[in-house]
DNA sequence: CGGTGAATTGACAGCGTTGTCAATCGGCGG
DNA sequence: CCGCCGATTGACAACGCTGTCAATTCACCG
């Protein structure tokens, strides 16, 4: 029954099928046009012969190529590790195939290596995560061959160019709440480097929080950090040896805020019992440590969900199209994650 | 100059450079035969047009994908994202490209998700991270397909499936006889779950080390554990309770040891003071805790490359073609990372 | 029963490369 | 100067599927 040497073509379901190659192919594709019994015949001979249609032929003739791209910088980041997975899974509910691409940000040759990878696979759209985001290079690049892409929490939004974040702002004073309303005053703030956005936005939320209540940040608790280890027990360091210690610490990453803990540590206080700590990220280490870290989850593989739905609804003509600016840019909600490093003063 | 509205074809290409179609071709593909000065030629005119074929026209003549896929269970682990990495960066420069996908190791039409990739992209290689390189269903669906794969540190290696590991028993006999010339004697072991093949393998070297020294293992300082945090906290716990208290833990990976550092510091212990601690894997969080710790670090990049490597060589007859079953299997060297979580008693 | 428009379906021309095999080019021996 | 051989090069048919557009069929209406 077995029909030639190789898989299955096109050719070979409608013979079987008994219908015309672009029949099959219609069925294939969820055409509108097709009667029902032939669609239903054209299934029942595609399962038979385990059949599927070829990318690279697809590609040739459709002009689409299924294909997402997926660029990076940081392997070893979870933030990537979690797009990648949310991307998959939607991927593969839609159809299509995930290709990775590993570049340095400051490479002198990323242009060739981002126009190899474009011309070479053609993909029908492109994630983008931080830093290269933001990188004036990386985007140029995508304009030019007019590549789609989905800005993952860049620093700051661009015209025309869809992107997908969390609101740092709003979790940042959730954060600050909570330890307010666990009758913490005196709230240290560590924060992350000038350069990146969400350091601004988060110590942002903070300020808000802390005025909302009536309070102001005090100087002297705030700190300036690296969103590193290092940079978090340092800073730790510098606000325990006070002479009027805060109560809590609130650091905005987890990285810093395991420095805190270290820190804490290292000066015999003891986490939560006479010092709070928060954190920011629910890194995967945040759970592991003692106590673990009270932080905020972001949500990133619902973000990267939707950013691949956003990449092929551009595509698809019978998926709601490029909207305007405003739904654009989405933020996602995210989740407070509430565990031990915290507790009432 | 620019021909047509869409980007250069190998058409275009060959008009420009006066050649015909199949004289580019050869060029790009390196194929020998070709006028020295006629390569010069084209290679020119390709440089200007920014040419690049493109992989859908590619594949679907010349039946090579320039594809090889990753398939992983779990995005979060360390080890995935350095065999990606590697993997990539290999590709890169062989010119291949990197699809990823994540499957549930149970789920209930893994075998259909393996054929959708499989008969979609016919990736001209695999590579299976564990625990996918050890479920018979993937491996099945592989093979029927007769697509090429690689496994990574599977359980055990199968005839005629090439695979790439690191040395186990041997990199546990370093750890062990680190900790032996530091002067401990009381060296006590966390084992890893019983159906890892790892597992037994790093008990394997703690023991050979142990006897080349003269020494037996103490059945009262080996506990059982599930390579995660929790269950090397609990072991630790067990461990450091007793009357005599070895003077020396080696967990057979970090996450355990970090539990071993957490029960330690519960229960006011100092390390490496007290107590030596060393792990295995060089996870990233090893180096970032207090104390770092001392560990193996795998050569998975390295990994990685090599199995993108076999892939590859199956494929191009210029390079050396699949060996016999002796280097089908390949053994790349580990590193001892010594951190500061251990010490001489 | 012919006519009409909508619903279905099919024939066929690409899409951009590679593989096959024939053609052309130079140079050398006779 | 002719024939032959290896080195180069080119013509052209796939590869498997989608887009275009024409053909056929069907349900109804007058």
């Amino acid at each position: 029954m077995s029909l030639r040497g190789g898989s299955p073509t096109i050719v070979d379901v409608a013979r079987e099928a008994g219908v015309s190659i672009k029949t099959v192919s219609r069925v294939l594709n969820h055409e509108p046009g097709v009667h029902e019994s032939t669609r239903a015949q054209v299934l029942k001979v595609v399962e038979a012969l385990r059949y599927r249609p070829k990318q690279s032929a697809r590609s040739l003739a459709g002009g689409r190529s299924f294909l997402i791209g997926l660029l990076y910088y940081d392997p070893s980041a979870i933030f990537v590790g979690s797009v990648q997975q949310g991307a998959t899974l939607r991927c593969r509910e839609l159809g299509y195939h995930l290709v990775v691409e590993s570049l340095h940000n400051d490479a002198p040759d990323l242009r060739q290596q981002i126009d190899r990878m474009v011309l070479a696979l053609r993909p029908d759209g492109m994630i983008l995560t931080p830093p290269l985001c933001d990188n004036p290079e990386v985007l140029a690049a995508l304009r030019d061959s007019g590549t789609p892409c989905v800005l993952m929490s860049p620093e700051r939004d661009l015209r025309g160019v869809p992107s997908v974040r969390m609101d740092d702002v709003h979790a940042a004073e959730e954060i600050t709440n909570l330890l307010l309303s666990l009758g913490h005053e005196h709230i240290a703030f560590i924060k992350g480097p000038p350069d990146q956005s969400a350091s601004g936005l988060r110590y942002q939320g903070f300020v808000q929080a802390l005025r909302a209540h009536g309070l102001q940040p005090d100087p002297e608790l705030v700190q300036p950090g690296q969103f590193t280890f290092a940079s978090g027990r340092d800073a730790a360091h510098q606000l325990l040896s006070r002479r009027q210690r805060p109560t809590a610490v609130f650091a905005s990453n987890d990285d810093m805020a395991l420095g805190v803990l270290a820190a804490a540590q290292r000066l015999g206080l003891s986490v939560p019992g006479e010092l709070s700590v928060a954190g920011f990220d629910d890194s995967p280490t945040a759970a592991l440590v003692w106590p673990p870290l009270t932080t905020v989850r972001q949500p990133v593989a619902e973000m990267a969900r939707a950013a691949v739905e956003m990449l092929v609804s551009v595509q698809r003509p019978d998926m709601t199209a490029p909207e305007d600016e405003a739904d654009l840019h989405k933020v996602l909600p995210h989740e407070l994650v509430v565990r031990d490093s915290t507790r009432a003063r």
